[in-house]
RNA sequence: GCGGAAGUGGCGGAAUUGGUAGACGCGCUGGACUUAGGAUCCAGUGGAGCAAUCCGUGGGGGUUCGAGUCCCCCCUUUCGCACCA
């Protein structure tokens, strides 16, 4: 494999001496213009015709803009500009993500305060951003470690513990010994921490939740009728996880006092109800003790210490089957007979009731236990190829083609059918019911650490919990040198007594405040709504800019964030929508996700020394090149690979343009062939921008360069000018530059996109593709409109058809414009 | 294992609905200009063949006048999820 090059490789390509024009100079220029003249300020009041162009806001890490942020900010920077040349009011915000244990651990690590690290990461983004020539409107920034902004993601927290969406319960949390914090289910990465890689061990505390999986039904039904990319919803559906199935329950006896239990089951299979062998119940259900008889107890209890203990690694990745009987059995509702019950850690106490019942016949992983403890495995369908009889070798899970065995009154019933009947049947008895399940968990936001939003509660011995009344917020972070978090499974801010001892708001004794912070995630999941009322102090968003200004029209951002960040600000958004506050319910009308940047065939790391440093190369080649090359070397939406010596096309582009505006002169007439590309060229730019598919647009333009330059001829200004805006959202230095230097009023950008004319575009000839028997043996040029007689006629008259198309036609194939295949 | 996406020249990638495969760019080859060229400009560039022509979009079948594109089987890569009943 190719060596990757590092970025201090002296074979990375040095810019062109002979260039026409001085990237550096001309940027600075127009940076300082812009800034003077407010070019990139909205009038959010004002606006006529508002368009919200959003872009998932950075984390300001201390390493700077990376490339990948200037991929996703370029991309929508060009899909803000092109709308505002089609006459939008755009408005394009940027701030900063800049709370959570990320910036936290980093401070830990170079022994920093984060409080004084984020404003210097801020300001060196900001000089970065500002550099890339972004749209950007600074004056709606936000960061959401500002007390300003996490005093309404408090008031957020508030709305949802009003509505009974917020609480609190002992539970079984992802541990990250090395973070020391609790993660959410979504930042364990197969069993380790998604941050820093150690195995996530298994702890009980005291956790904030949001239920977020009471609005599972609407976050799924409303994916059908939002823009957004496929592979994103796609994401979320499989998050969401819905499962139908039926909750069917098992009359058991056990030890305690009557001895009567009913222990509910969840399947998506009822259909196999007479194949159930025997019952399985998580080791932490609730009715495994009054279901373990004496002499069973102690071998019971020794499996339940184990899985206690166990990490969730092991818990979730192992496949072996382990597992105790209780010595106690329920009755088959379907058979009618005795099967015993079982405790075993591969169920699962959060998904559906805590307890399955097993059957090994048509599910893999109750095959695999009922062979380890020699349980019946019963088939109760079978595919076109067996048949009641035919022993089962391992579970027959097909379903399309199955029918129903051994199955009493269900024999003979397809699996779907049998699905229905067997609910019916036994929902007659009270036994059954269809039910719906989700995979989705609530939302654990409290986080034991100090860099995020205190959750704005008070404890007290008299009243109990008590919110922090809404003029009290923000409840504002401390600062304290002693931050670094430790073992005790609490935050770090319970170790100062100064700021958690408050009086209680409600009787006025000494309280002590919530010492857990919020999750980052709560911060993104409503910053799109602040932008547009960034000013307002007195509210989280103001009621008629937020009129006007949303939902979003576009956001644009990685796919990393399908299930998490998006979701979460879906469930918000819902959530403020019910409590009144907003009239939409779905934040976001459009989503895109785009693709990510490799580095010549090699994912970016720091240890391969490959990251591409956004700096040197606005350094050496513009940022107006390294834009339009970042969107050319690929297909948006997929990403692509970055290869050093493949920026000077693009370079040698701009410098063409901006040659060819020298040279042009307003002398006689435009070429008419040339203005028919330029046309076409207007037609195709404009498509494709709004798709995406900006790597296109600009091969489109590079293509119109290559006529315009065609032969030693002065361009005419009506060949150059529009060239001039359709570049502008890629190179927005060099269009207003040259805007400027031809005479254009104002900012190229309000100057509205170039006509287009089809009458100029059509094409005088077309070059008609002639088949012989399906294989091309001619191209001839006629008028578009040609017909069939026509077009044969001269066809025929084409030396090389003539000598394949010997005989009379069979079949003769025309389409318009396009080919014409003659069959012998 | 389940789900998504994708396999096209030396390389990154084009090819809106089945209709010229390889646009555009890099690289490479030759030339011009030049003290010089890693600048700029011009020409060429999928493979085989002197040519006519033939072969070519991961592999194998199929549908069609015509398949990179549609259908079936297989292989590979990649990204999610993963004991979710």
């Amino acid at each position: 494999m190719e060596k990757p090059a590092t970025r201090n490789d002296p074979t990375l390509p040095a810019p062109p001496d002979a260039i026409t024009y001085d990237p550096g100079t001309v940027e600075r220029k127009w940076q300082r213009i812009w800034k003077d003249r407010e070019t990139n300020s909205t009038d959010l009041q004002g606006a006529t015709k508002p368009f919200y162009a959003l872009m998932m806001f950075p984390y300001p890490s201390a390493e700077g803009l990376h490339v990948g942020n200037l991929f996703a900010f370029t991309g929508n920077d060009i899909y803000g500009r092109f709308q505002r040349l089609m006459g939008h009011n755009v408005f394009e915000p940027l701030g900063y993500d800049a709370f959570g244990i990320h910036s936290e651990n980093y401070a830990l690590k170079v022994g920093k305060h984060p409080a004084d690290l984020i404003p210097q990461n801020i300001a060196n983004f900001r000089r970065q951003l500002e550099q890339a020539g972004l749209m950007v409107d600074w004056r709606y920034t936000l960061s959401t470690t500002h007390p300003d902004y996490y005093k309404w993601t408090q008031w957020i927290f508030l709305q949802l513990l009003n509505r009974g969406l917020a609480y609190k319960k002992q539970a079984a949390v992802n541990w990250c010994p090395t973070d020391k914090t609790v993660l959410a289910n979504e930042q364990v990465v197969g069993g380790v921490c998604e941050r820093c890689r150690t195995p996530v061990e298994q702890r009980s505390l005291e956790q904030w939740f949001f239920r977020i999986s009471d609005y599972a039904p609407r976050l799924l039904a409303n994916l059908d009728h939002i823009d957004w990319s496929e592979s994103t919803k796609t994401a979320q559906r499989n998050w969401l996880g819905r499962s139908d199935g039926a909750e069917i329950s098992f009359a058991a006896t056990g030890v305690g006092p009557g001895g009567a239990y009913e222990i509910p089951v969840f399947t998506t299979r009822p259909d196999t109800i007479f194949g159930a062998s025997y019952l399985v119940l998580a080791p932490e259900h609730p009715l495994v003790d009054s279901l373990t008889q004496p002499a069973e107890r102690k071998k019971v209890e020794k499996y339940r210490e184990r899985t206690k203990k166990q990490d969730i690694v092991t818990r979730k990745t192992s496949t072996d089957k382990t597992g105790v009987f209780t010595g106690s059995y329920a009755m088959n509702p379907a058979t009618r007979k005795r099967i015993p019950i079982w405790v075993a850690d591969y169920v699962l106490m959060e998904y559906g009731t805590g307890a399955i019942m097993g059957v090994p016949g048509h599910d893999a992983r109750d095959f695999e236990f009922a062979s380890e403890f020699r349980l019946p495995i019963v088939r109760v369908v079978c595919g076109e190829r067996e048949d009641a009889e035919t022993p089962l070798t391992e579970a027959y899970t097909e379903c399309d083609l199955g029918t129903m065995v051994n199955s009493g009154p269900l024999d003979g019933l397809s699996v779907d059918d049998a699905k229905r009947r067997i609910v019916e049947i036994l929902a007659e008895q009270g036994a059954a019911k269809a039910v719906v399940n989700y995979r989705l968990h609530d939302w654990c936001i409290s986080r034991q650490r100090y860099w995020g939003p205190p959750i704005p509660v008070i404890y007290c011995d008299s009243c109990g919990m008590v919110q922090v009344p809404e003029k009290d917020l923000p409840v504002v972070l401390p600062m304290v040198e002693d931050f670094k978090p430790d073992d005790s499974g609490v935050s770090p801010l319970a170790r100062h007594e100064e700021w958690y001892r408050v009086a209680c708001p409600e009787c006025g004794k000494m309280g002590r405040r919530e010492t857990d912070v919020s999750d980052t995630f709560l911060d993104s999941a409503w910053y799109f709504l602040r932008y547009p009322s960034v000013g307002h102090d007195d509210v989280p968003f103001e009621k008629n800019i937020t009129k006007k200004w949303l939902p979003v029209n576009s956001y644009i951002g990685g796919n990393e964030h399908a299930v998490l960040h998006l979701l979460y600000s879906r469930f918000i958004t819902m959530v403020l929508h019910d409590a009144g506050h907003l009239d939409f319910e779905e934040p976001y009308t459009r989503f895109r996700a785009h693709g990510h940047i490799i580095r010549e065939g090699a994912k970016m790391s720091k240890t391969q020394g490959n990251i591409v440093v956004p700096d040197e190369y606005i350094e050496a080649w513009g940022a107006d090149a390294f834009r339009t090359y970042l969107m050319f070397l690929g297909p948006y939406e997929q990403g692509g690979d970055f290869r050093d010596q493949s920026i000077s096309g693009t370079r040698r582009f701009l410098d063409r343009l901006f040659a060819s505006a020298q040279a042009m002169s307003d002398d006689g007439d435009p070429d008419p062939a040339v203005m028919r590309k330029l046309h076409q060229t207007i037609r195709k730019v404009g498509d494709d921008i709004p798709r995406l598919s900006y790597n296109t647009a600009v091969a489109a333009m590079m293509e119109y360069m290559n006529v315009l330059r065609k032969g030693e001829r002065t361009p005419h200004h009506d060949e150059v000018l529009p060239m001039i805006t359709l570049v502008s959202p890629f190179a927005p230095h060099l269009a207003e530059e040259l805007w400027e230097q031809t005479g254009g009023e104002g900012s190229v950008f309000d100057g509205g996109w170039p006509a287009f004319d089809p009458a100029l575009a059509a094409e005088e000839y077309i070059e008609l593709v002639v088949q012989v028997n399906g294989k091309v043996r001619a191209k001839i040029a006629v008028p578009p409109d040609i017909d069939q007689q026509a077009a044969v006629a001269a066809a025929m008259a084409d030396a090389t058809v003539a000598r394949f198309a010997v005989g009379a036609p069979k079949k003769i194939v025309f389409v318009s414009g396009r080919l014409l295949n003659i069959v012998v």
